[in-house]
DNA sequence: AAGCGTCTCCCCCGTGCGGGGGAGATCCGC
DNA sequence: GCGGATCTCCCCCGCACGGGGGAGACGCTT
C-alpha cells in the first residue's frame, strides 16, 4: 500500500483522560500523512465535532464518562451521513466490546498497549477502507455486519434544530421546563418534546447528562 | 513559585505503555523547565537507568509486566543513593495504591487522567521537595470550595466537606443518585443525604444548577 | 400537490429526584 | 465527659422529569 501523494488522513481523537489523547497525538502527528484534526474528552461531545471537522477517521475510547465508545460510535453512524471510519482504542483483549463495537459498525479495534508503528498502521488501514479486528477469529463476525452504513444514513441533515439549540442553553443555564416555557412563551409540552429531542440527539440520559456535553462540546463555556 | 533560572527538572518515564510514555512526554517537554531524560517499559529496567541518567523526577506506572511501581518504588529508594522523587501514576483513584505507593517512599500521586497542567505541576511539585499526596482533583475541591460561597442562602457557611465535594464530581459526570452509590458503595439514601447538602450549600435548586455551579466555579473543567 | 422538517400542543404513566423530618455511629476538640 | 461535625441510613411525600405515543399548522423543497 503506497501512500505518497495522499492528502492527509484527518483524524478525531476521543478520550476521557488528556494523556491518551496527547500520546496518540504525539504517535500520529509524527507521519507526514495523518493530521489530528480535533480531540474529544467524551462521546456526549463528537457527533457536533465530527459534523464540523468532517475527519476521515475517529479513534474512539470505550470507557468514558457519559457516552461510552460504543455509544458514541452508534450515535454517530446514525446521525452524520458521510460518517467517518472509526477505531475503538481500550485497554484489555475484552472479546464482548470487540463484539459490541463491531455490531456498532466501528471499522476497528485496536489496544492501547499497541506499539506506535501499529497504532499508525491502523489508522491508515482504515482510512483505506479496510477493517481492523484484532483477534483473526473475530474477523468473521465483521462479515455478518457488513451491510450496515448505508440503512441509517441521516435522520435530519444538521444536529440540533435551532429551536433545540435554544432550550439547550437555558437548560445549561439551570431552568426548569416550566421556566423555559415562560421564557419562550409556549406551553411545558413544548418545551418538554424539544428536551426530549436534545436528550436523543446528545445521547443524554436526562437534563443534567445534557448540560455536562453542552460544557464538554463547547456549545457553552465557563466564565 | 518561581521557576526562572532554575536548572531545567529531569524526567524518567516508567510505563509499560508506548502511548502513555509519548504523552507524558510530550505533556512534560512543552514546558521550558522540564525535560524528560529517558524512558523505561517496565520497573525492573528502573534501577540501572536512575543510576546512570540521574534524574530528578521518576514518573511511575503501578501495573506493569515484570515489576509494578510499588516495588520499583521501594527498589529504587533502597538501593540507590541520593535516589529521585517518585511520582506514582496510576489509572483510577484507589485508596489501596495511594496507600502502599506512600509506604514505599513514593513522594507524589497522581491520576492519568489528570489534566496537562496537573501533571506538570506535580512534578515542579515534588521537584521542590513538596509532596503531593492525595490527587490533585480532591484537594483542589476542598480548596475551592472551603471558604467560598459565604454569601446566599447556604446558613452553615463551612463549604462542602470531602464527601460532599466527592458526590458533586460523581453528579458533575453525569451519574445518577444509585449510580453514585454504587461507585461509593454506600445506600441510595445516603448519597440523597449528601446530594441535598451539597444543593443547599451550593444553592442550587437541582443537581443540574449543582453541576452548573462546578463548571462555573471551576470545580470541574471541560475537556 | 406531495413530502419533509420544524414547532407547537396533547394524552398517559412510571420513577427519579428533592424536601422534611429523624436517628445511630464514629471521631475530634473543648 | 460533652458537644459538634461528619457519615451513614431510614421514613413519608409531592412533583418535575422523561418516555411513549399522537396530531395539527406552517414553510420549505421537489
Amino acid at each position: 500500500m503506497i501512500y505518497a501523494g495522499r492528502m492527509p488522513v484527518t483524524v478525531l481523537l476521543v478520550d476521557d483522560e488528556p494523556l491518551v489523547r496527547a500520546g496518540l497525538r504525539a504517535v500520529l502527528e509524527a507521519q507526514p500523512d495523518i493530521q489530528v484534526v480535533g480531540e474529544a474528552a467524551d462521546g456526549a461531545a463528537v457527533i457536533p465535532l465530527v459534523r464540523r471537522l468532517r475527519p476521515d477517521v475517529v479513534a474512539m475510547d470505550v470507557r468514558m464518562p457519559l457516552m461510552d465508545g460504543i455509544e458514541a460510535t452508534r450515535a454517530v453512524l446514525r446521525t452524520v451521513d458521510a460518517p467517518p471510519k472509526i477505531i475503538v482504542v481500550t485497554t484489555f483483549e475484552d472479546d464482548e466490546f470487540v463484539y459490541e463495537a463491531l455490531r456498532a459498525g466501528a471499522d476497528g479495534f485496536l489496544l492501547k498497549r499497541s506499539r506506535p508503528a501499529e497504532i499508525v498502521h491502523a489508522v491508515r488501514l482504515v482510512a483505506d477502507g479496510e477493517s481492523l479486528l484484532f483477534p483473526a477469529s473475530v474477523r468473521r463476525l465483521a462479515a455478518r455486519f457488513g451491510e450496515r452504513r448505508t440503512a441509517g444514513a441521516a435522520l435530519t441533515g444538521a444536529g440540533l434544530t435551532e429551536r433545540e439549540a435554544e432550550v439547550l442553553r437555558l437548560m445549561a443555564r439551570g431552568l426548569s421546563n416550566a421556566e423555559i416555557a415562560a421564557r419562550l412563551v409556549v406551553g411545558t409540552e413544548t418545551v418538554k418534546s424539544h428536551v426530549s429531542a436534545v436528550l436523543a440527539k446528545l445521547g443524554a440520559r436526562d437534563r443534567t447528562q445534557a448540560v455536562i456535553a453542552a460544557y464538554e462540546s463547547g456549545f457553552v463555556a465557563p466564565g
